[in-house]
DNA sequence: CTGTATCCTTAGGGATACTG
DNA sequence: CAGTATCCCTAAGGATACAG
């Protein structure tokens, strides 16, 4: 459910990527969430980039609105929240490796996983399916 | 040849395109450049968006600066000038045919042309060698 | 036509303090 | 711990005019 929705400025789904990722943080969550097995908004804060508290909450809150990410309250402690990516989010894994392939070609100085980009060229779809199986998906 | 680096957040591969096309607008010209075949800042301009003059401006510079577009004067005409994707851009072919079927999958709004969802998903190489085979790519 | 320059407004974001 | 609230500054962007 949209707490807030803007009008989209065209109906092309690449702009409709933009209305959601068309900023320097958002996807830097889904990466998160997706590569490093990071929940909590702790974990979120630690990462390189240093993103800052009260934008956290507006992504993670924008993320939560268009049904990519979710958040629920930890089973056992309850005053600490879980974000776990939605099969939405997890849908934009072939995205994130592409990505992540295109900038391993085209910059040297980016931290890939030794053999990536050979294993991903060679073995596209074996590449995404091992990754997708390790996902931090909300699974009810 | 960057006219002017800034600092890397991080030296991630999600940062490093962050960098470049973390923004609402970059993106967009670089799909008129692959899917629509704009060259010229006039056609840009035209876009359903509505991107103002010094954005584009700036945007094709950025995206010139990093070797992602060139810019060569129109051999008839001296006063014209022409925009194409190099190789490096032409190489974001994978990642806006992921991104425009994640939108496809996931908005039903979205201008995708009939049956590119199913084919994409059926023979995703094929898709994309016949996109790339009309990619407007500068050739020397 | 292809931009630049300027002015102005809004959105993004950093720093910090504070609450349940 | 997990945020929210505030303050303030800078970057992004719209409107418009103008130059080569």
């Amino acid at each position: 459910m949209l707490r807030n929705s803007k009008a989209c400025r065209s109906n092309c789904p690449i702009n409709f990527v933009l209305e959601t990722f068309g900023d320097k943080w958002t996807l830097l969550i889904v990466r998160d969430l997706m590569f490093h097995n990071k929940r909590t908004f702790l974990e979120f804060m630690e990462s390189d980039e240093k993103i800052s508290s009260n934008i956290l909450t507006e992504r993670l809150r924008r993320l939560e609105d268009h049904g990519i990410v979710e958040k629920n309250t930890s089973p056992n402690n309850r005053s600490s929240f879980i974000y776990t990516l939605t099969s939405k989010g997890a849908d934009l894994l072939p995205v994130m490796l592409e990505v992540t392939a295109w900038s391993a070609k085209h910059d040297s100085s980016t931290n890939t996983p030794d053999g990536f980009l050979d294993a991903f060229n060679s073995d596209r779809d074996g590449v995404i399916s091992s990754f997708r199986s390790v996902i931090n998906t909300d699974r009810k």
